[in-house]
DNA sequence: GTTTTTATTGAGATAAAGTCTCAATTAAGA
DNA sequence: TCTTAATTGAGACTTTATCTCAATAAAAAC
């Protein structure tokens, strides 16, 4: 059984939550993928396979996923939120290309300690975070239209 | 005549654009405001003031902003989007307290530089990136409720 | 100053994203 | 197996954002 499963289970009982089989399903199509995935495209697909799925559901459980660490909701550039999970439970964050919405994941522990003297410095408990760097990769830097910002 | 003005009406006219009144007034009251606000908050209170202003010309011109610059958008713990100046055309990045919801502006060179350094390594060309630290101002870190993830 | 051109605007329709309610279901412990 | 309480899903509803198109107004041309 993989860890992510593993965690899951642990994270419920702990918090006297329920498993269900919609629960992990949404969990283990999450981990299979390897793109971002939004939540209506999760909803769609696992809804072809079970009709009685409800778009609620997945919501909620992105929710759970979201508070015990294993997924991450990745913000586009156009705005549009997607979710993937934290591979392995490691924390990364990402590149976006304005260009072709191609995301590369990257781990800067010079940018994850900087971050840390500077929240010391505020008195900031830091929980999570998210650093999101909107630009162009290496592939559509040669030429192509301009940037949508904010 | 304020520096984001001129700003604003240099990239207008660079890019064709025509200037209004709907556009300086939006521009203007971000300046004026020294919260972070949401699209909606800016059309209810401009709207106040002229009852004709539409919500589409806020949401179009929150776009413009943030193409040249002038604006930023934050995304607060609970999901939320909302917009405020570069100040003085700096850029920023916040810390958010999933408690009060405080926002802490912060520059850190270091970071940036890391940022910068990273970048370089993936052939990245950076044309804006978002840094949110989520977690507890210190005020809140003394007692308080559980956080809300993702 | 007047005319011409063209981007912009706003009402309202529409779409997209997310939340809520509540009766029915189901997981988990007793 | 029985009991209890969390979870589910349909669909209503809310919020957020975009689109359409006729009317308007800014800037350029004259
Ligand atoms: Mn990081
Ligand atoms: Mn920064
Ligand atoms: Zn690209
Ligand atoms: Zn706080």
């Amino acid at each position: 059984m993989n860890d992510h499963l593993k965690a899951f289970r642990n994270y419920l009982k702990e918090q006297g939550l329920k498993n269900t089989s919609q629960r992990e399903e949404i969990l283990a199509f999450l981990g299979r993928s390897s793109r971002h995935l939004s939540p209506e495209e999760i909803f769609r697909e696992l809804r072809r396979r079970d009709p009685r799925l409800g778009r609620a559901t997945v919501f909620r459980t992105l929710r759970l996923l979201g508070d015990c660490g294993l997924a991450t909701r990745v913000t586009f550039p156009d705005g549009k939120q997607k979710f993937e999970t934290r591979l392995g439970g490691h924390h990364h964050d990402h590149m976006l290309c304005v260009h072709c919405g191609r995301a590369i994941e990257f781990v800067s522990p010079a940018v994850e300690e900087a971050q840390k003297r500077l929240a010391r410095r505020y008195g900031f408990k830091v929980l999570w975070h998210r650093h999101e760097i909107f630009g162009r990769c290496r592939r559509c830097e040669t030429a192509g239209p301009s940037p949508r910002r904010s």
